[in-house]
DNA sequence: CGCTTCCGTTCCGTAAACGGAACAGTCGGG
DNA sequence: CCCGACTGTTCCGTTTACGGAACGGAAGCG
């Protein structure tokens, strides 16, 4: 992640607008010289910087970010999560991830910690996946659940990469 | 955007997943006291720091921040869904929603094209979906499915409101 | 040509975010 | 008990992001 990047980024949001340096910079709040700054990425910016820039620009943080940045968190060599969301409600904090299984390679995970659960949806291809010693099979259109906190696995069945949608459920303690 | 539920999130995404203050931010490369700051919400957090903390949880930007409202979302009298992915693979077309059902009120939605499927993850409440003449139901953690080439309904039961995840699966005609 | 009015960059004193160290509190063993 | 290892918070000197002012350049106009 490079603050060259953002820059860049704010750059071309405000040029698209149609809008000054300087201008944008008394809109938000800010002085000339952070914005300048932030622009070239010479400088690294707080929170509440990027908030009031953005937030003048009408746009949501995430579009300030690469995309490579917003990208998987590796679980490993066959199974690849995106955080599509995180919700938090009373009794649980949920995290719903899109996940990738490269077919040919079986997938360790460690436990979690007890009481969470594991939802998956199966988009495209077969998964096999749960508790290491006792996995459970999704075809397309498929839907699995075990309870994470053992040691588990996933894996694609056959040549086709799995595509599915995977809901981690944290309940609060 | 208040700096405090930034430092919630990031709390809350650390004890979920077990690991301490000290250790975050020393595999983060941040000082203690930065992090502390960061948690409680009583500094303003430089890009740099944000960065090497989220990339230590393996979450986006975007689970720190409030959601953003640029995002295609449809309401109806009961259901608000906001559209999180679309996606194809050589067989269909899926459609994956967050979506959100208000209490006391059914929603009718109108048949879709033949071979259509819908598929619910609930993570909230309990929702009562599917073709209207005979719909389902399902509790936090349930999932549900059913063909939607018929008219179709969605409820909440009881007072909570419904939180939930919706794929929609259009196969290739 | 001056003069004005913008543009974006650079300079600079101040405020504050930074990391390291010191701190009190808690837990588990010997 | 005492000890060591750990937790998270607070203190503090250094670094740096901040905004205001000064700066050089580019138009537009008389």
């Amino acid at each position: 992640m490079d603050p060259a990047v953002v820059g860049r980024r704010v750059r071309a949001l405000r040029e698209e607008r149609g809008i000054s340096l300087s201008t944008l910079a008394r809109l938000a709040g800010v002085g000339k010289a952070t914005l300048s700054g932030l622009e070239h990425g010479t400088r690294n910016p707080t929170l509440e910087t990027l908030w009031a820039v953005t937030a003048q620009l009408g746009v949501p943080f995430t579009a300030l970010l690469a995309e490579p940045t917003a990208e998987p968190t590796v679980h490993g060599t066959a199974v690849t999560a995106t955080l599509l969301e995180v919700f938090t409600d009373t009794d649980a904090t949920y995290e719903l991830y899109r996940m990738r299984v490269a077919p040919g390679v079986v997938q360790l995970s460690p436990a979690h910690a007890p009481g969470v659960t594991e939802h998956v949806t199966v988009f495209a291809g077969v998964l096999r996946a749960g508790p290491a010693d006792a996995p459970l099979t999704a075809p397309a259109g498929g839907h699995l659940r075990w309870v994470s906190d053992v040691p588990h696995s996933y894996a694609a069945v056959g040549e086709e990469e799995v595509a599915a949608s995977l809901l981690l459920r944290y309940p609060r303690h």
